[in-house]
RNA sequence: GGGCGCUUAGCUCAGUUGGUUAGAGCUCCUCGCUUACACCGAGGAGGUCGGGGGUUCGAGUCCCUCAGCGCCCA
């Protein structure tokens, strides 16, 4: 064993034993031993591999990781004890936007992929720069080493952290997305996709975040309720009957007003299709046309249609083959030349009010311009209506057109999405009615998957595009690198047939500037883990996988399109198994967050009630539940851990007294059988993946051994009644805490290992999971209550009398039924014991069981 | 607007196919230092199971409906 901990010796029971400092000792001790070592020789069908979710290590751990990891590491260990190689690994996420800032802020640093590599670089600081700093640029593969050196340290906190939580990782696997092994997968995976037609570039209108400037998936949206306003706008018919009146939310997008659209049933607006109306101030002349998108019941009853102002916009362009006319920039401006159509001088003067303004000023402006020509009727009407917005953004999210790559994900194709809905029916959810939220979800998609961001750390787009004799880049037929050249990065890398001096030169190569989302390298953690094309013997050990365990809020995110990438590359599904953890609730209920001030950092809880007792809060909540923290929890959990020091103390102090003794008092057996109840249940949960079942019935077997068994046969292991039945006592006593360790070595990991090495050889954590067989033949556990209920009422007497428990009773009168009365004569003795009773009377009865009690005369103090 | 979940003791929650007087822990009260444990033990108080209706010999559990809370999606 390790040298560091000479004061410690597992095998001694202390004097007085304790929780404090087990952490780490175990932690060094099973590192040391590889108890959590994946046996990679095992064939599938006995291994059980986890698909552990990798936390972003640019942030720190809560309580909610320690909360849905301990459930995870319940499961783990619990299949491990019944016999499975528990393929468990750890990954780092260190891809996307949160690390790109910190790697920004920390260095004084700027990713350029139009700078080139440079070997050995040095940045200008490490940590805080100055405030008045300008960024220096550097390349992404300068900007990925920075990031690797930076996290490095964050790992090694959070490794320490889930060690000391006693997470039973096999820490040999660990990855971090950033790696070259997993960018390696994530570009061969979409070389793959797009090979198979699966993933492709398109220019379309898309949904762009103006201040990260990039584009943002469905799947990264968030509806916010923000106040606006409703505008009557009046546009002059171009034959010269009168006003068509619209209402807007947004009159800034006038000048990219392409036709106004009424629903084809509203009789106020038949005989207007086919006519056309004028723009006010811009004077541009567009159709009216009808669509059954438009709604009758909205304001006036006809919109406008611009390019773009939201997604029904692109839908009515696409659908009714409108011309473009765009005025927002990627930038969040108006874009400085008038869109095509808008030509009339007094329209160019009206557009050059707003050319270059940020989209809130030009609104305004638009407004006055709007009210001096009496083309808005009456004043705005303030209203709250839903705005999207980027999850991670502070600015509505506009649209644009640009050049993205895109995953099927069946969100234009009928025969995919069924496919996939097909493959969420046949995933077992832990709890079942999270099903509901994936098909949901599947349902709902209104376009394919959005990968490409416009961001420059992250995992690069594989590709590079010829430019042809002009200079003008060839989008349709990419080059692409073969498998062998993977990780590239196309802002480095030169394509196969070029020379380097060819970028960006006509009759060159370009490279594709963009990375993937960070969900598209995520969403390949099994091939990640697992190691896929490069250690293909291992993949083929673990995957598909047994167990997805994740947070709820990522069904749509991770989960999906993790089915998504499986679905294409190995036609399966990526597991078998998916188990949704709820959230962290404040004690008020409302969910934690770091902005309330109300988030207690893990570690200081592992100090103040050890980690043991933190599991035990955390394994206490149903699977999928929302749990409120709960300090008290945990001091429950401190309790049952020091109960399990004691109980195994006490059970041990007595030696076995013949190896082949074997419990032969009813009570005895009749305990044994309850252990064997307690396996059964707690083995049924486990496979169901309800851990909090398993602890709730081990736990209350638990105490109900130590308060009650063991307080009725400890007169007899005492030898009150002789060798024998002490003899009979004693083993039933080892054979039931042997039971008991085990069934509690999932939760309790440091505590079960430290009272299980004081009797047994080898970890707790590789012991056997119990089953009834151990027990051999048990008894008949209905004796047991009876036998309970006199002795309460032998104790109850002495509570009433306000008198000691170890105050004798000289006669103890039993009435009850034969029953009853049969279980008495087999604890009687056990009960003499237990009650200090030295002598009974019985007398069958019809109705309840009673005992009166003749109490002693107290001990005079001595 | 659609979907899903929740509502049981002061608090946090169990209650699996409907089956006697609805359970646990915490809190509170009373008592007890009894040689495994005072980081303990014994005992006690505390509930019209969100409202209403229905099915049934029997409903916390099944059905309908209403209300409140929460989440997901549009």
């Amino acid at each position: 064993m390790a040298a560091t901990d000479s004061a410690f010796d597992p095998t001694q029971i202390p004097e007085k034993p304790t929780l404090d400092g087990i952490e780490a000792v175990w932690a060094q001790r099973w590192q040391d031993d590889g108890v959590y070592t994946f046996n990679r020789s095992a064939s599938r069908d006995q291994v059980y591999s986890i698909d552990t979710p990798p936390p972003t290590v640019s942030g720190s751990l809560h309580m909610g990781h320690v909360f849905s990891y301990t459930h995870t590491d319940t499961i783990a260990r619990y299949q491990r004890m019944t016999g499975k190689s528990v393929f468990y690994p750890m990954g780092w996420d260190d891809n996307g936007l949160p690390t790109e800032r910190r790697v920004q802020n920390f260095f004084g640093v700027r990713c350029d992929p139009n700078v080139a590599y440079q070997p050995g670089f040095t940045p200008p600081f490490r940590g805080d720069p100055p405030k008045d700093h300008q960024p220096i640029s550097i390349s992404r593969p300068n900007f990925i080493e920075l990031c690797e050196e930076l996290t490095h340290e964050d790992e090694k906190v959070f490794e320490d952290l889930f060690r000391r939580l006693g997470l039973s990782v096999d820490w040999d696997y660990l990855y971090t997305t950033i790696e070259d092994r997993s960018r390696r997968a994530s570009q061969r995976a979409f070389l793959r996709n797009l090979a198979r037609g699966e993933a492709y570039t398109q220019e379309a209108p898309t949904l762009w975040d103006v201040d990260f400037k990039t584009a943002v998936a469905q799947a990264e949206l968030e509806d916010r309720e923000r106040p606006g306003a409703y505008h009557n706008i009046a546009f002059a018919r171009s034959d010269g009957q009168g006003d068509v009146v619209i209402d807007t939310t947004r009159p800034v997008l006038l000048a990219a007003c392409v036709a106004l659209v009424a629903h084809p049933d509203d009789d106020r607006y038949k005989p207007l299709f086919g006519t056309t109306v004028r723009t006010p101030l811009y004077g541009v002349e567009v159709p009216v046309l009808a669509h059954p998108l438009a709604q009758i019941d909205k304001g006036t009853g006809i919109a406008m249609i611009c390019t773009f102002g939201d997604l029904t916009d692109v839908i009515w362009w696409r659908e009714l083959n409108l011309p473009t006319r765009a005025i927002i920039g990627r930038d969040g401006r108006i874009i400085a030349t008038p869109p095509n159509g808008l030509e009339s001088a007094s329209g160019i003067a009206a557009y050059e009010q707003i050319a270059g303004l940020f989209i809130n000023q030009a609104q305004t402006k638009v407004v006055e311009m709007l009210r001096e020509s009496g083309a808005m009727l009456g004043e705005p009407r303030a209203i709250m209506h839903p705005v999207k917005f980027f999850e991670k953004g502070d600015r509505p999210l506009e649209i644009v057109t640009s050049r993205q790559w895109y995953i099927r994900n069946g969100g234009r194709d009928t025969d995919l999405r069924g496919a996939l809905l097909n493959r969420g029916e046949n995933l077992v959810w832990h709890p079942d009615h999270m099903r509901h939220r994936y098909s949901n979800w599947v349902e709902g998609l209104n376009g394919d998957w959005l990968i490409s961001r416009q961001r420059y750390f992250g995992v690069p787009v594989p590709v590079w595009y010829p430019v042809d004799a002009d200079g003008e880049t060839v989008h349709d037929s990419p080059i692409v690198p073969t498998e062998d050249m993977l990780p590239i990065d196309p802002s480095t890398d030169v394509p196969p047939g070029y020379n380097a001096d060819q970028r960006n030169q006509p009759n060159g190569f370009i490279g594709d500037p963009d990375v993937m989302d960070t969900w598209a390298t995520s969403s390949l953690s099994p091939q990640i883990a697992g190691k896929w094309e490069d250690d293909a013997d291992l993949f083929g050990r673990m995957f598909p996988m047994d167990l997805r365990p994740q947070g709820h809020d990522i069904i749509r995110t991770w989960l999906f399109s993790t089915v998504v990438r499986s679905n294409f590359e190995h036609d399966s599904l990526p597991w078998k198994n998916v188990a949704l953890s709820g959230w962290i609730l404040d004690p008020d209920r409302k969910k934690m967050s770091k902005s309330k001030g109300n988030v207690v950092t893990p570690i200081d809880l592992f100090e103040k009630f050890g980690s043991d007792a933190v599991r035990y809060w955390a394994a206490s909540a149903r699977p999928g539940i929302d749990t409120a923290f709960s300090e008290d929890q945990m001091k429950v959990g401190k309790k049952l851990a020091t109960k399990l020091l004691n109980a195994t103390k006490f059970v041990l102090t007595f030696p076995q007294p013949d190896v082949a003794a074997k419990p032969t008092n009813p009570v005895d057996l009749a305990m044994l059988a309850r252990v064997g109840e307690t396996i059964r249940e707690a083995t049924v949960a486990f496979d169901q993946y309800d851990y909090a079942r398993a602890l709730e019935r081990t736990e209350a077997m638990f105490w109900w051994f130590c308060d009650d068994y063991v307080e009725l046969v400890k007169g007899r292991v005492y030898n009150s009644q002789g060798p024998d039945a002490a003899g009979s006592a004693i083993s039933a006593l080892r054979l039931a805490l042997s039971a008991l360790q085990r069934l509690l070595a999932p939760f309790m990991p440091f505590t079960t290992e430290t009272v299980w090495r004081w009797w047994q050889s080898g970890s707790v954590h590789t012991a056997t999971w119990p089953n009834m067989a151990e027990l051999g033949s048990v008894g008949d556990s209905s004796i047991l209550d009876p036998i309970g209920e006199i002795l309460s009422q032998v104790r109850r007497a002495k509570t009433d009398a306000k008198t000691s428990q170890k105050t004798a009773v000289t006669e103890a009168a039993v009435s009850a039924s034969d029953s009853v009365l049969a279980a008495f004569e087999l604890g009687r003795g056990d009960l003499s014991d237990a009650g200090s009773v030295r002598s009974w009377v019985t007398a069958p009865s019809a109705g309840e069981t009673t005992v009166s009690a003749v109490l002693a005369p107290p001990e005079p103090a001595s």
